[in-house]
RNA sequence: GGCGCUGUAGCUCAGUUGGUUUAGAGCGCCGCCCUGUCACGGCGGAGGUCGAGGGUUCGAGCCCCUUCAGCGUCGCCA
């Protein structure tokens, strides 16, 4: 579903006459562009039958291209177009000559731009024929997906993808110009290099002329664009595709597209300033909405308190509030233990007007909390004959109004309580806090709401193994002057790293990089790798380390979900011209796909497992 | 990888408790008619391995098992 259908893309007046390099033919128009001032104009539009309406005396073609649908009208004194334009069927390619007349009085269109007038049509070159199209292009029908990817070229006709196409043009012409003007290079990074333990699985691509040996496709430029920074490039960016061989997911893709910037010099504050300049610039000029500045700056444990999530959604309020205090005499026992805790919370989600709810949508939304990994839910409501609550019996006045102070809960709404340990406490109120806004219509896809997470720690426990790990990846430098806590309080160092966050979205996130061999070192030895396999993975990068690598950091950003926001759409599929399915499968092309015998020879390869089919 | 939902005409879907003959509807498609439509209109027509395989039953689109595909969701993805 497109919530902004209505965005407006506008085309500049050269391109609406002339967008063919076709010379010289003055007469070619695309068939959004005629209007009254063209009446009296001969004129070549050159489209596809969007329908036809035959009337046995005389027949309307609409001609469709991407800027549009001009009207032609077939007369049987013009016998010969006549004759064909009734054999003319939908998505036939056609180019029709005539003479641009106002239409009669009363017969004007106001639903296509050139409505005002029709073409009377003189001649008509069938320039191609069409089979009829499996599913239709001229009205938007709901069609299964997997159809639309098999002939994609067909949906891409359709004026949706044609809007959201363009949209992401222009993302991507703002943020090159953006950057263009402030003396970054475009530099393109390889796409064939080596496979290095990071996040994801790497794709492999084996090597026919060293065989046994393999590249790997880039999961991101990350230590490529380090490297531009110590060849002293200075300030780098890059339109990059990557690629993650990682489990299917909605909203993933194994390659997807990333903007990925690198300076030089620079802190933190320099770099999300300039980010922060380059997504106001890119939704100024791409789609003409204004986002308030500054742009809210959040520490991530400000995050987590206050919306339950490192990406929270700021659309709306509701925020969490905490009132163990309210509990802190209670009689219910695991209330008691969680509110003398300091390891827990409990946490309340207002529900505006949530009093009005009945029993069972409560039983619901009881349901919806467990299977965000909650044990149960309190729910407390605030109705105009007294309070109701799933504890009722356990539950006394005074503590009753405690909570409505400490929530600024009205007469008429609804409290949904978590306890439970901090951690999933906040996850699990963080969600509900969406669900509820959500159901309130708070979540309106026109609305964008940008902030700044900034303040994570460094470094988390792997809560299967114990295990300190990254937070984010291991080129991630820890705030100034903390580096010696590496030694004693590893847990409590803070990175400098920051996300970009819209709507709920994690949109992309940076940092300051480690630009210290030995510190670099120490790191990789967290994650895990011992000397040896530093040296073998990562013994060129250490090594370009020790010969004078600048302070730098940067940021990535997700392409495909910053075009799928603009657009307002709900699937990335819809902003990519070309996207696999669900299960990662081009249904369009048939890949990945088995290969001739011939060449996994050629390549030193053998198959275990056989091919499907 | 787990769980859930879906699979019937080209498309979107209906199909009751397992039992009316030839499995329906709208759109699309084909033919004929129609000079102001724009979701044109009128008349007529074609079109189905009910995803696949097996089972239960006198009888299966419907019930059971297996399998395939798609979609959704969670794990996973620095």
């Amino acid at each position: 579903m497109r919530a902004t259908s209505s965005t407006n893309i506008t085309t500049s007046a050269a391109s609406r006459t002339h967008w063919s390099t076709t010379v010289p033919d003055l007469g070619r128009r695309s068939c959004g562009a005629l209007t009254a001032s063209d009446v009296g104009a001969t004129v070549q539009l050159d489209g596809w039958v969007n329908r036809r309406r035959d009337h046995g005396g005389l027949i309307f073609i609409d001609l469709r291209d991407r800027d549009g649908i001009t009207q032609a009208v077939f007369d049987p004194s013009q016998a010969e177009a006549f004759a064909v334009a009734e054999t003319l069927r939908n998505e036939d390619v056609v180019r029709v000559r005539g003479l641009v007349r106002r239409r009669p009085a009363g017969t004007e269109n106001p639903k296509l731009s050139t409505g005002e007038v029709e073409v009377a049509a003189e001649g008509v070159d069938v320039l191609n024929r069409s089979l009829v199209p499996p599913f239709p292009i001229n009205v938007e029908a709901d069609v299964d997906e997997s159809l639309r990817l098999k002939y994609r070229y067909l949906d891409l006709r359709r004026p949706r993808l044609q809007h959201n196409l363009t949209v992401r043009h222009k993302i991507l012409k703002a943020i090159r110009d953006f950057f263009d003007a402030r003396d970054f290079l475009e530099i393109e990074t390889p796409c064939l290099i080596k496979s290095t333990p990071e996040g994801a699985r790497d794709f492999l691509v084996p090597s026919r002329l060293h065989q046994g040996t393999f590249y790997a496709l880039p999961q991101s430029p990350q230590i490529l664009k380090q490297l531009l920074m110590i060849g002293g490039l200075g300030r780098y960016m890059q339109i990059a595709r990557c690629f993650r061989d990682e489990d299917t997911r909605a909203d993933r893709q194994p390659e997807f597209t990333q903007l990925d910037v690198e300076m030089s010099f620079v802190d933190e504050d320099a770099v999300t300033a300039l980010m922060e300049e380059c997504i106001v610039y890119t939704w100024r000029t791409a789609i003409g909405v204004e986002i308030p500045q500054p742009v809210p700056r959040l520490a991530h444990a400000e995050a987590l308190r206050r919306y339950g999530s490192d990406k929270p959604d700021l659309r709306f309020e509701l925020e969490l509030v905490d009132v163990a205090e309210a509990f802190a005499g209670t009689p219910i026992k695991f209330l008691q233990e969680h509110a003398a805790s300091d390891a827990s919370r409990i946490v309340a989600v207002r529900y505006p007007g949530g009093a009005a709810l009945s029993r069972r949508d409560f039983d619901e939304l009881t349901e919806t909390a467990k299977s965000f990994g909650a044990g149960g839910l309190i729910w407390l409501s605030y109705a105009a004959d007294g309070w109701k609550a799933s504890i009722q019996k356990l539950l006394d006045d005074a503590t009753v109004d405690k909570l409505q102070t400490a929530t600024s809960s009205q007469t008429g709404d609804a409290l949904l309580l978590v306890a439970g340990p901090r951690d999933l406490a906040s996850d699990v109120a963080g969600k509900l806090r969406l669900h509820v806004g959500e159901r309130l219509g708070l979540r309106d896809p026109e609305k964008f709401a940008f902030c700044w997470v900034v303040g994570f720690p460094l470094f988390e426990r792997d809560p299967e193994t114990g295990a300190l790990t990254p937070t984010h990846h291991p080129f991630t430098s820890p705030a100034p002057g903390q580096e010696a806590l590496l030694d004693t309080d590893p847990l409590s160092m803070r990175a400098q790293h920051y996300d970009l966050v819209l709507n709920g979205s994690e949109l992309g996130s940076g940092s300051i990089r480690i630009h210290d061999p030995e510190f670099q070192r120490r790191i990789f030895e967290i994650f895990g790798l011992s000397d040896a396999e530093i040296e073998a993975r990562f013994g060129f990068f250490m090594e370009a380390l020790r010969y004078g690598a600048p302070p730098h950091g940067g940021m990535a950003w997700g392409i495909d979900r910053l075009a799928m926001l603009a657009c307002g759409e709900t699937s990335i599929r819809d902003v990519i011209a070309f996207p696999k399915n669900q299960t990662f499968r081009d249904v369009m092309m048939d890949a990945p796909s088995s290969v001739p015998v011939d060449l996994l020879r050629d390549l030193g390869l053998a198959l275990k497992t056989k091919p499907p089919g």
